[in-house]
RNA sequence: GGGAUCUUAGCUCAGCUGGGAGAGCAUCUGCCUUACAAGCAGAGGGUCAUAGGUUCGAGCCCUAUAGGUCCCACCA
C-alpha cells in the first residue's frame, strides 16, 4: 500500500502499481491551465469540428454519455496531435419539459404551483436552478477526460442561441414554411402539453376489444330496437366524441344504411352512418364509431365529411362538459362507469382480451391523447427534401451505413412537425397576437404593437418551441450564427457528429435540414452512431430497475482510462454493448501494463545514466541505424506497422479495431516479446548494444503511448512528462497530447530481420512448449542445439543467442549444420528450416517425447493433405491468383521438410 | 404489416474489400524468473443457427427456414 501511496515524479522511484486517482484530476487541471483545448482561428491549420451533443441540464452524467464523449475525445484528440486544429464545441441543453417538470415538482414540494408563481417568478426560479445544477454535467465530462473548449461553453437559452432560434422561426414564417393551425396532436395530460410524433412512443399493452351496439333511428325518428350497428373499440370513452360510424362503400352488408342515423348513448346524439375507403371491410364487422377529436385517422375521416369535431377531454384527461353526465370523471373512470351502463342497457356485445400499441409520453411514459389543439408546425414536405438527397449523394454519410434505411423511413413518411408546447421553460415564440384585428405579428423584436393595425392591444403567444427546435440550430449556432463571425467560416461545417441511433429522428434529421436551410451547406460530414450501453444482462440501464452503473464510481475505483478504454473495445459501429466489471478490471490490468513496462525502461534510464551513459533519445533514426541489432529492428518495424494500421483504422472510425491493436501490440510485442528479448542486452556490459536497446525502448515507448493517447489520456500523459523529464527534455516535450502523432515511416520498417525474428519466435515457443510437455521449470537451465543445412539459419540464430536466456531458460545456445555430438535421447522439436535439441540427461521420458512427435506429424500430415489438394486442383491453379499459388506452393515445401524431419527423428527413437 | 440486425469457444463479443477461425473473462497445468501475481509460460475448448446456391475456395456473397433483439407503421 506504501507504494500505490504516490506515483512518481522523475527521479523519485516508480509506484509499483498505477494509483490513477490521484494523478487524474492534477493532469486535467494542467491541460486546463496550458489552454490545450482552446482553438482560436487559425487560417495556416485545417480546422476539425465536433460540437458535442449537448446534454440536458437536468442529467447526470451516465454510460450513455461516457461511450458518447469516450468517442469524441478519441476522434478530437487524434486529430489535434495529427496536426489539425481540432475544436470540440462544447454546451448543454436547457431540456424544457424535463426541467420545468423538475422546477414544478419542487414547487409542489413548497406548498405552490407554476400557476400561483406565475410565469416571471417561474422563470427566475428555473435559471436559478440551472445555475445551481446545470454546470454539474459538464463538471462530470471533465472527470472523463474530455477536451472540450471549455472556453467556448455554450447554451441552447443563451444570448446567441435565442437569437438563432428567433430568426430561424422568423424565417421560416415568413417563407410560410412554419403556421399555425389546429390538427389533431399528441397531449400528455401530466407534462400538460402537445408533443411531436416523435416524441411519442409505442407500447404494448394488455387491453381489451368492447364489442358495442348503436341502435338504428327509424325513419319515424324512433330509435329501434331490433337494428344495431355493431363495432368494436379499445377506447369506449371516446364514444361521448362520436359523430359518425363508418362503414366501407363497397360493402354490401351495409350498403342500403348508409345515409341512415344512429342514435349515441349518453349524449343522445344522432349521428350518420358514411361510407368511406379508410374502412377495412375485412376487419371486425366493418364498422368503425368516427371520434374526429380524438383519434389522428378519424380527424382525416371527419375533414372529408364535414364532421363535427367534438372535444370530450380536458387537459388532464377528465372528460368536459360535452361528455354529459360524466363530465368531471378521470378517462379510465368513465370508461369503467360507461362500460358498466352500456351493459345495463343491453348494448355491450362483449368483450374481448386485446393486446394492442398505445402511445405514451416519451419524457413521463403517460398515455398520450390525441386531441385538436391550435398548435404552431413546421411544414416539412419542402424542407426535408435536401436532407434526403444529402445521403442519397454522398454529401453526409451515416456510419454504419445501414442507419439510411431508419434514416429514409422517416424521411419518407415525415409529417408537419408540432414545435409549440405549453410550457414556460424555453424559447417563448415570437409571435404576437392583436386583440383588435387579429393579425399575427411575428418578429425577434420585442413588439409593441401589431404591424397591421397598429393597435397596441396585442399579446404574444404563450408557447414555447420544442426543445429540439433550439438544438437543430446547434452546429451553427454555437458557432455564432446569425452573426457573421470568423468561427462560423472557418469551423463550419464540422465534421463528425457522434451520437446514438436512439435520437436520429430527434436531432440528427432536423440538424441536417436546419444545415441545409439556413447555412445552405451540411451541418457535418459524417455521423458516427453508436448503440446503447446495456447492463450485464443485456438490459437498458434505467433508474426504474436500478441497475444502472454510474461511470464516476468506475472512474473513482478503476481511473478514467480503464473506464474509456472498456467502452470502446470489443465493440462495432451502432451496435449495443454489454458492460461487464471484468472488462473493466481487464483495461485496468492493462494500464497497469503500460505504467509497469514503462516503469521498467526508466529504471533501466536511471542506471544507465549512473553507469555514465549517455544516449540521445530524440536522436533520429539515421543515427543511430548502424548499431541496431535485429531485434531492435524487428519491434521498430512492428512498431510502424501498427502505427499505419491504427492511424487507418481510426480514419475509418473503427475506433474498437485501432484500440484492440494497440493493445495487442504493446502487451505482446512490446512487453511479451521485446523487453524479454533485451533484458540480457541491458543487464550486460557491451555499452553500445545497450543504447540501440535503450533508444529503440524509449522510441517505442513513445509512440505506443502517443497511439494510446486518445484512449487513455490520463495515463499516457503522466507516463510521457515522467519519461520525458526523465531525459531532461520536457521543456520541448511539456505534453503528449499537443505533440505530434507518430508516422508510420519507411525508414522504420525492416523486412528482413522481421522475418528473422518471427524465426526466433517460433523457436523460443518450440522450447517452451518442450520443457512444459518434460517438465522442466524454468529455473533449470538447459542447453540449446540448433540445427540446420541453412548456413543462413543458423545465423540468425547466432545473432539472437543472447536473448535465450530470459526466454526460454537457455544456458547456452549452440548451433549446427548436423546433430553430430548431440545426445541420443535429447528433446527435440522442428520449426520451418530446423530443428531444435535439448539435451535433458536423466530427465527425459521418451514415451512423451514419441507422443509429441506423432501428434506433431498428424498434424504435419493433415497440412500436407490440404496443400496437395489445393495444388492438385486445376481450377485453383489456373483461377486463383499468382500470388496465393506461389504462398501454397511455398507452403508445401516447408512443410514437405518438416514433415521429413519429425519422421527421420521419430524412426531414430 | 414494413424494415434493420443478430445467431461464431462455457459467458460476452470482434472478425475491414471471400484465401488456413480470434480477444477478454472463465477452465486446466506449471511458475513469487530483479517491470508487472492487476503478472509469466503452457494447454483444452468452435460441422461460425439450419438447408440450399454462387465460387477453384464461403463465418464473410445470394435465397429460403427457425429463433432472438430493435425501429417504423398502428385494423377501429
Amino acid at each position: 500500500m506504501a507504494d500505490n501511496a504516490n506515483n512518481s515524479k522523475a527521479g523519485k522511484e516508480l509506484a509499483k502499481t498505477y494509483n490513477p486517482s490521484e494523478i487524474e484530476d492534477r493532469i486535467y487541471k494542467k491541460w486546463l491551465e496550458k489552454k490545450y483545448f482552446h482553438a482560436e482561428v487559425d487560417e495556416t491549420k485545417k480546422p476539425f469540428t465536433i460540437v458535442i451533443p449537448p446534454p440536458n441540464i437536468t442529467g447526470q452524467l451516465h454510460m450513455g454519455h461516457a461511450l458518447d464523449n469516450t468517442m469524441q475525445d478519441i476522434l478530437i484528440r487524434t486529430k489535434r496531435m495529427q496536426g489539425y486544429n481540432a475544436l470540440w464545441q462544447p454546451g448543454t441543453d436547457h431540456a424544457s419539459i424535463a426541467t420545468e417538470a423538475r422546477i414544478v415538482e419542487t414547487l409542489k414540494k413548497e406548498g405552490t404551483s407554476k400557476e400561483e408563481l406565475g410565469r416571471e417568478k417561474f422563470l427566475e426560479r428555473a435559471w436559478e436552478w440551472k445555475k445551481e445544477y446545470g454546470g454539474r454535467i459538464v463538471e462530470q465530462l471533465k472527470k472523463l477526460g474530455s477536451s472540450c473548449d471549455w472556453d467556448r461553453e455554450r447554451f441552447t437559452m443563451d444570448e446567441g442561441c435565442n437569437k438563432a432560434v428567433n430568426k430561424v422561426f422568423t424565417s421560416l414564417y415568413e417563407k410560410g414554411l412554419i403556421y399555425k393551425g389546429s390538427r389533431i396532436v399528441n397531449w400528455c395530460p401530466v407534462c400538460n402539453t402537445s408533443i411531436s410524433d416523435a416524441e411519442v412512443e409505442y407500447e404494448e399493452q394488455a387491453g381489451h376489444f368492447w364489442h358495442i351496439k348503436y341502435p338504428l333511428i327509424e325513419d319515424d325518428g324512433s330509435i329501434s330496437k331490433e337494428k344495431f350497428l355493431i363495432f368494436a373499440t379499445t377506447r369506449p370513452e371516446t364514444m361521448l366524441g362520436d359523430t359518425a360510424v363508418a362503414v366501407n362503400p363497397e360493402d354490401e352488408r351495409y350498403k342500403d344504411l348508409v345515409g341512415k342515423t344512429l342514435w349515441l348513448p349518453f349524449v343522445d346524439r344522432k349521428i350518420p352512418i358514411i361510407a368511406d375507403s379508410y374502412v377495412d371491410m375485412t376487419f371486425g364487422t366493418g364498422v368503425v364509431k368516427i371520434t374526429p377529436a380524438h383519434d389522428p385517422n378519424d380527424f382525416e375521416v371527419g375533414k372529408r365529411h364535414n364532421l363535427p369535431e367534438i372535444n370530450i377531454l380536458n387537459d388532464d384527461a377528465t372528460i368536459n362538459e360535452n361528455g354529459g353526465k360524466f363530465n368531471g370523471l378521470d378517462r379510465y373512470e368513465a370508461r369503467k362507469q360507461i362500460v358498466k351502463e352500456l351493459d345495463e342497457m343491453g348494448l355491450l356485445v362483449k368483450i374481448e382480451d386485446h393486446a394492442h400499441n398505445v402511445g405514451t409520453c416519451y419524457r413521463c411514459h403517460t398515455t398520450v391523447e390525441p386531441m385538436i389543439k391550435k398548435q404552431w408546425f413546421v411544414k416539412m414536405d419542402e424542407l426535408i427534401k435536401p436532407a434526403v438527397e444529402c445521403i442519397k449523394n454522398g454529401d453526409i454519410k451515416l456510419i454504419p451505413e445501414r442507419m439510411d434505411k431508419a434514416y429514409y423511413n422517416w424521411t419518407d413518411n415525415i409529417r408537419d412537425w408540432c414545435i409549440s408546447r405549453q410550457l414556460w421553460w424555453g424559447h417563448q415564440i415570437p409571435a404576437y397576437y392583436c386583440a383588435d384585428c387579429g393579425h399575427i405579428t411575428v418578429s425577434g423584436d420585442k413588439v409593441d404593437k401589431c404591424e397591421k393595425c397598429g393597435s397596441t392591444r396585442i399579446e404574444r403567444d404563450p408557447d414555447t418551441l420544442d426543445t429540439w427546435f433550439s438544438s437543430a440550430l446547434w452546429p451553427f449556432s454555437t458557432l455564432g450564427w446569425p452573426e457573421d463571425t470568423k468561427e462560423l467560416k472557418y469551423f463550419y461545417p464540422t465534421d463528425v457528429l457522434v451520437t446514438g441511433y436512439d435520437i436520429i429522428f430527434f436531432w440528427v434529421i432536423r440538424m441536417i435540414f436546419s444545415g441545409y436551410e439556413q447555412m445552405h451547406e451540411r451541418p457535418f460530414k459524417y455521423v458516427l452512431f453508436h448503440g446503447l450501453v446495456r447492463d450485464d444482462q443485456g438490459r437498458k440501464m434505467s433508474k426504474s430497475l436500478g441497475n444502472g452503473i454510474d461511470p464516476l464510481e468506475i472512474i473513482e475505483k478503476y481511473g478514467a482510462d480503464a473506464l474509456r478504454f472498456t467502452l470502446i473495445t470489443g465493440n462495432a459501429p451502432g451496435n449495443d454493448m454489454r458492460f461487464y466489471m471484468s472488462r473493466v478490471e481487464a483495461s485496468r490490468n492493462f494500464a497497469n501494463k503500460v505504467w509497469n513496462a514503462s516503469r521498467f525502461i526508466m529504471m533501466n534510464m536511471d542506471q544507465c545514466r549512473e553507469a555514465g551513459i549517455s544516449i540521445d533519445f530524440e536522436a533520429p533514426i539515421g543515427s543511430v541505424r548502424d548499431i541496431l541489432e535485429d531485434a531492435d529492428r524487428w519491434i521498430l518495424s512492428k512498431a510502424a506497422t501498427v502505427v499505419t494500421e491504427v492511424t487507418d483504422s481510426i480514419e475509418k472510425f473503427e475506433l474498437g479495431i485501432a484500440a484492440q491493436k494497440i493493445y495487442d501490440f504493446i502487451w505482446e510485442e512490446l512487453c511479451d516479446w521485446y523487453i524479454e528479448m533485451v533484458k540480457a542486452r541491458l543487464y550486460g556490459s557491451d555499452v553500445t548494444s545497450k543504447k540501440a536497446a535503450m533508444w529503440t525502448l524509449s522510441h517505442v515507448l513513445v509512440d505506443s503511448l502517443k497511439l494510446l493517447h486518445p484512449y487513455m489520456p490520463f495515463i499516457t500523459e503522466e507516463i510521457f512528462c515522467t519519461l520525458k523529464e526523465e531525459q531532461g527534455t520536457l521543456d520541448k516535450n511539456e505534453s503528449i497530447m499537443i505533440s505530434s502523432w507518430p508516422e508510420g515511416s519507411r525508414e522504420t520498417l525492416f523486412p528482413s530481420e522481421r522475418e528473422s525474428v518471427e524465426l526466433i519466435k517460433e523457436a523460443v515457443k518450440a522450447i517452451r512448449a518442450l520443457r512444459t510437455d518434460m517438465n522442466v521449470p524454468l529455473s533449470r537451465k538447459a542447453a540449446v542445439h540448433v540445427v540446420s543445412e541453412d548456413a543462413s539459419i543458423l545465423k540468425i540464430f547466432d545473432n539472437s543467442k543472447n536473448f535465450f536466456a530470459s526466454l526460454c531458460g537457455a544456458s547456452e545456445v549452440f548451433t549446427a549444420a548436423d546433430k553430430a555430438g548431440i545426445r541420443d535421447d535429447a528433446v527435440s522439436s522442428v520449426i520451418p528450416g530446423a530443428t531444435i535439441y535439448i539435451p535433458l540427461e536423466d530427465l527425459v521420458d521418451l514415451e512423451k517425447e514419441k507422443e509429441r512427435l506423432v501428434k506433431e506429424k498428424a498434424r504435419l500430415e493433415g497440412e500436407l493433405k490440404r496443400v496437395n489438394g489445393m495444388l492438385a486442383n486445376p481450377n485453383f491453379v489456373n483461377k486463383a491468383p499468382a500470388a496465393k499459388l506461389e504462398e501454397e506452393k511455398a507452403k508445401l515445401e516447408k512443410y514437405t521438410d518438416m514433415y521429413e524431419k519429425v519422421t527421420t527423428r521419430l524412426a531414430q527413437l
